[in-house]
RNA sequence: GGCCCGUUCGUCUAGGGGUUAGGACGCAUCCCUUUCACGGAUGAAACACGGGUUCGAUUCCCGUACGGGCUACCA
């Protein structure tokens, strides 16, 4: 029988979750979904030195607005393996009774050396200009291990209370073979991989060893992460293999980097171009800086993780845009590239245009009155319902509704000048006082009288300059169906509009 | 430097031994709209290079170049 699907996402609480690895956590979810299997969070806190205590909170929330909830972990109702949290599972000696049995299948030893001797090491190393300078099957024989001492000498640094590693003993020369769902199988020569650490001296295990142990015991079957973890999964393999489990372990899959989108590398906190990095508002303690959140700056969840979702994915047809649950039926591991994605502000903007306008008008009326509220503006639902239907089709974001269309809520204050100075003069003056008239006897108003209105008008006294008239009843140059924009409006506001322009605007 | 991974329009990508190399974002032009946007149409725009294998390679293999990752008692 196969093996239930059983996923992580294993964030440190270090700082700020960021999009990739909101992505990363997407990929584990969609997989877990996909073959109804369990999507955990686990806290991988080992390093204390580097703990951020608002983070975990900041991971919970995160995956809570992007609609990615785990169903079983930290902060997610504790499942049937708890703790989820490292630092508490180290208690529990878990870790420890794993490096025992590795030491005890001879796949791991005790190292005693200090930082200036490990230090003293690398210079001598790179002296002698190694093509690799690291501790490994040759250089571990000339330092401090349970290696070169002598059993009596280990037993009594050990019962000193010396300070010491447990470091994984990679064998050289032989060929380490393993399977990537996305890349296919991988060799690497153990010659080339140094002996990493696995236990540290304050009693807590590397990632290395920690992330093992706990995928054993939280019976995970498939590793999804970043493409930063390929160079070590050989290291881990071996560590399977000298736990007896290699043909256990879980299967491995090593996702593409998302690039910064001009110049190259990483994606970092600096080069978005504009757009956030991170799913909520961040704020970096130690360096006092905040950063903005994608919520914050008005995406919507969906079209967050829909474009996050085609960073480095496609679902095998060119639809783009995807309900978590047509993501879900349609993913799978073997359709995601090999190559690091560049993140594209543009097109992210368009994922949120495309989501916005598939929102009725009133749900954006809803979305929109925290921000009317905000601006002290009050109307009926049906007004700013309508607002929103008409400006809907211009703005990326429901704040532009506001920001776009202010004019339907407020009277506006300034003219746009360019249009003023070109268009008004005498002439134009006469034309709009006349306009006056004929828009006070426009009954029902509505859209398709003012039109038949306005063309009448024509045809009798001549030419209007709708783009003049606008700016007199909106303030600027362009924008929506301007008989519509009245219809909204409404005659009385209109008229009311039109005079107070008419008497503020000076002739030049 | 060493090790590992990668390379299709500017970007995200489809495809895969014989295709007019498809879509999307962005860009340009036109239509629609008495404006802008939306929508529609059209266009410019790609298989990194060199060797093999093959009747035929963008597709398979090998090199090279370029890019990225890793190279900690960080994850």
């Amino acid at each position: 029988m196969e093996k239930r699907v059983r996923v992580r996402f294993a964030p440190s609480p270090t700082g700020g979750l960021h999009m990739g690895g909101v992505r990363t956590a997407l990929f584990n979810y969609l997989f877990a979904k996909k073959h109804n299997g369990d999507f955990i969070l686990r806290i991988e806190d080992t390093d204390q030195t580097r703990y951020v205590k608002d983070a975990e909170r900041y991971i919970i929330e995160s995956l809570k607005w992007c609609g990615i909830e785990p169903n079983e972990g930290f902060g997610f109702g504790d499942g049937p393996y708890a703790p989820y949290r490292q630092s508490e599972r180290k208690n529990t000696g878990i870790y420890w009774k794993y490096a025992q049995k590795l030491i005890e299948a001879g796949g791991a030893y005790y190292a005693f050396d200090t930082e200036e001797e490990l230090e003293e090491m690398r210079k001598r190393l790179e002296a002698a200009k190694v093509v690799s300078p690291q501790y490994n099957h040759i250089t571990r024989m000339s330092m401090r291990n349970s290696l070169t001492l002598s059993a009596d000498q280990v037993k009594e640094l050990l019962d000193k209370n010396t300070p010491f590693v447990i470091r994984l003993k990679v064998p050289r020369n032989e060929e380490i073979r393993f399977h990537d769902i996305i890349r296919g199988w991988i060799v690497v020569n153990s010659s080339t991989i140094d002996d990493k650490v696995l236990l540290k001296s304050d009693g807590m295990p590397t990632y290395h060893l920690a992330h093992i142990v706990d995928d054993i015991e939280m019976k995970i079957s498939h590793v999804i992460r970043g493409e930063e973890w390929l160079p070590s999964a050989p290291a881990h393999v071996l560590t399977y293999r000298y736990l007896g489990l290699e043909n256990e372990m879980p299967q491995l899959a090593h996702l593409p980097l998302i690039l910064k989108p001009d110049g190259k590398g990483k994606l970092s906190k600096r080069d978005t171009s504009g757009l956030p990095m991170f799913p909520l508002n961040w704020y970096d303690e130690r360096t006092g800086e905040s950063y903005i959140g994608y919520r914050e700056s008005g995406f919507f969840p969906e079209a967050f993780i829909n474009m996050l979702a085609l960073l480095g994915w496609n679902p095998g047809n060119n639809q783009e845009i995807l309900s978590k649950e047509e993501m879900i039926q349609l993913f799978s591991l073997e359709k995601v590239h090999k190559a690091g994605a560049k993140f594209d502000p543009e097109k992210t903007k368009w994922f949120n245009q495309q989501y916005l306008r598939k929102k009725s008008k009133e749900e954006l009326a809803e979305l929109l009155e925290p921000i009317l509220k905000e601006n002290n503006f009050t109307s009926t639902k049906e007004y700013v319902a309508n607002v929103c239907e008409l400006m809907k089709e211009k703005a990326h974001f429901v704040k532009e509704i506001w920001e776009l269309g202010k004019y339907m809520f407020v009277e506006p204050t300034s003219y746009d000048e360019k249009i003023i100075q070109k268009k008004f003069n005498a002439d134009s003056k006469k034309m709009i006082e006349e306009l006056l008239n004929t828009l006070q006897a426009v009954q029902p108003f509505d859209e398709q009288n003012i039109h038949n209105a306005f063309e009448n008008f024509a045809k009798e006294k001549g030419k209007i300059d709708y783009q003049l008239l606008r700016v007199f009843i909106t303030g600027v140059s362009s924008g929506p169906s301007l008989a519509k924009i009245m219809e909204i409006l409404g005659k009385e506001k209109v008229i009311k509009r039109i005079e107070t322009a008419l008497s503020t605007i000076l002739l030049s």
